[in-house]
RNA sequence: CGUGGGGUAGAGCAGUCUGGUAGCUCGUUUGGCUCAUAACCAAAAGGUCGUUGGUUCAAAUCCAACCCCCACAACCA
């Protein structure tokens, strides 16, 4: 049977979930279950991101240990993955022992591309972080949210040699080996991996503590990178175990904010350990509310659990997985939201199964129903290039025809002229094709369709609260 | 000259690669149906395709210049 490997982004846990990361999830669940369903074998890992200043600090502000605190956030986000269905097999903390270990051993295993550098730059102890040259500028050298003057500093650094891969890295985005979408997010990654200078990829100890220490030397803490994005493989034993069952994984799911480091610092560690690289990068866009960026000083953020509360599951799932373009940014109002919900899901699908499952009952139609399902070659396609949204369309347009369909052929009055013959087969085709439809949305919303299953098992009995209620 | 995306009916978008009567959804108006969650179906109205110039028998689509909006620029998606 053929294996298939799925990743997400693993969330920075200092702060609660929201949108974006909800975004990842559903996305890389979809084609988690359609490929389930195609009949293959499938690892979908999900994960936090545990270590860092940031938590550090903020866990000492609170007054609780970092630990207590990072599995405390860690919980929110695995509540906020259940709430979204999302069909996770892995899931990975970069606290995990195993993990610290096997990062470890990823650095020794990359150190022929690892050097130890001196850092000089401007540093505001009120931040604890250095500033861009241009930031420095800007600011006339003096911290605005800290009226301190940034002092010159310089501290030692590991740096990973990028330079080392590019001419690889470049090669095999261009040739296809790894496969970054949407396609002009490949040209932007193209272009920024010619820029793309090495990267430091550790902090002293007296900078930085919460993190995995650097192999051989106790004055240093690995920073971000090697600890991140290793998650990927570590998950599934590398370096002691041979991946090369799940590994390289058909998709990596991303926002596009991240994509850069997944699509040039990652591909660089990947060959610097001599294994293949993932064969797509899905980079998704942003959600905007009512075309701006969501932010918290603004106040316009939109909460994936109220949405979730008060709508369902697969209302969310629905408007974010059709109406929000699978790669490039999209709207979000609650106005469009309402009216797709009604419009859509309440009026076209769940009108549609009550009026047929109305007919069918009234009329004492059986369904004989022992076909096989499958997906058709266009949908195949579409969810293969991972245009999902598009996907969505194309199954919807079949949900609007089943309607025209039912209008035309008028079961009713076929009830009425006693044509039993005729009604029986009418009905019996028109729920064969609903059903094939409900299949192909399965993986979409799947709570939604295992309910118009159970309505359509014999004695066919009309769902006794709408399947999307209104108001 | 930082990089990338975009400007097409009241709104949101597709069409631009591979020029050839401008399309979809919502909204609006009118008609039909009655199985259904006042749901469903049909039809109509509505656009100088950002601006200017060029190529062509023909341009939303190709070329040039310009105007405007948005995002990104080492992790507050």
């Amino acid at each position: 049977m053929d294996k298939v490997y799925i990743t997400t982004a693993i969330p920075y846990v200092n702060g609660n979930p929201h949108i974006g990361h909800a975004m990842d999830y559903c996305l890389a669940d979809v084609l988690a279950r359609y490929f389930q369903m195609s009949g293959k074998e499938v690892k979908f890992q999900a994960g936090t991101d545990e270590h860092g200043n940031k938590i550090f600090q903020k866990a000492k502000e609170l007054g609780v240990s970092v630990e207590e605190y990072t599995s405390e956030n860690t919980e929110k986000f695995k509540d906020f993955i259940h709430k979204l269905g999302v069909s996770y097999t892995d899931f990975i903390r970069t606290t995990d022992t195993e993990h610290e270990k096997r990062c470890q051993e990823i650095w020794r295993k990359l150190s022929d591309h690892i050097y130890l550098a001196k850092y000089e730059g401007y540093y505001c102890t009120g931040c604890e972080r250095f500033v861009t040259k241009k930031e420095f500028d800007e600011n006339d050298g003096v911290c605005p949210d800290h009226q301190k003057p940034y002092e010159k500093l310089e501290e030692e650094n590991y740096y990973f040699r990028i330079a080392d891969f590019k001419n690889k890295i470049r090669k095999a985005i261009i040739d296809g080996e790894m496969v970054i979408l949407p396609e002009f997010r490949k040209k932007e990654m193209l272009r920024l991996l010619e820029e793309s200078p090495d990267v430091s990829i550790s902090r002293p100890t007296t900078q930085l503590t919460w993190g995995v220490p650097v192999p051989d030397d106790d004055t240093q803490v690995m920073y971000v990178w090697i600890d991140a994005l290793s998650n990927y493989i570590t998950i599934l034993g590398y370096p002691e175990k041979d991946i090369s069952e799940w590994w390289p994984a058909v998709a990596q799911f991303v926002g596009k904010d991240i994509l850069r480091f997944h699509a040039i610092i990652w591909p660089a560690m990947l060959l610097g350990l001599g294994l293949p690289l993932p064969k797509t990068v899905v980079s998704h866009g942003m959600i905007l509310a009512d075309g701006q960026k969501m932010s918290k000083s603004i106040g316009n953020v939109i909460d994936p659990v109220e949405v979730i509360d008060k709508y369902g599951l697969d209302a969310f799932r629905y408007y974010f997985l059709r109406h929000i373009d699978t790669f490039s940014d999209s709207d979000f109002t609650w106005a469009k939201f309402e009216e797709a919900y009604n419009n859509e899901l309440a009026n076209d699908l769940g009108n549609l199964v009550q009026r047929l499952a109305t007919l069918a009952s009234k009329n004492g139609i059986e369904i004989e129903d022992n076909n096989t399902r499958n997906f058709s070659g266009e949908y195949k396609e579409l969810m293969e290039k991972f245009q999902f949204s598009k996907a969505f369309d194309l199954v919807w347009e079949k949900v609007q025809n089943l309607n025209k369909r039912i209008d035309e052929e008028k079961p009713w009055s076929l009830a009425k002229n006693g044509e039993t013959e005729e009604l029986k087969e009418c009905l019996s085709n028109l729920i064969s094709d609903l059903l094939s439809v409900n299949y192909e949305l399965s993986p979409f919303i799947p709570a939604t369709t295992e309910k118009i299953f159970e309505v359509f098992k014999n004695p066919i009995t009309p769902p006794t609260t709408p399947l999307f209620p209104k108001n």
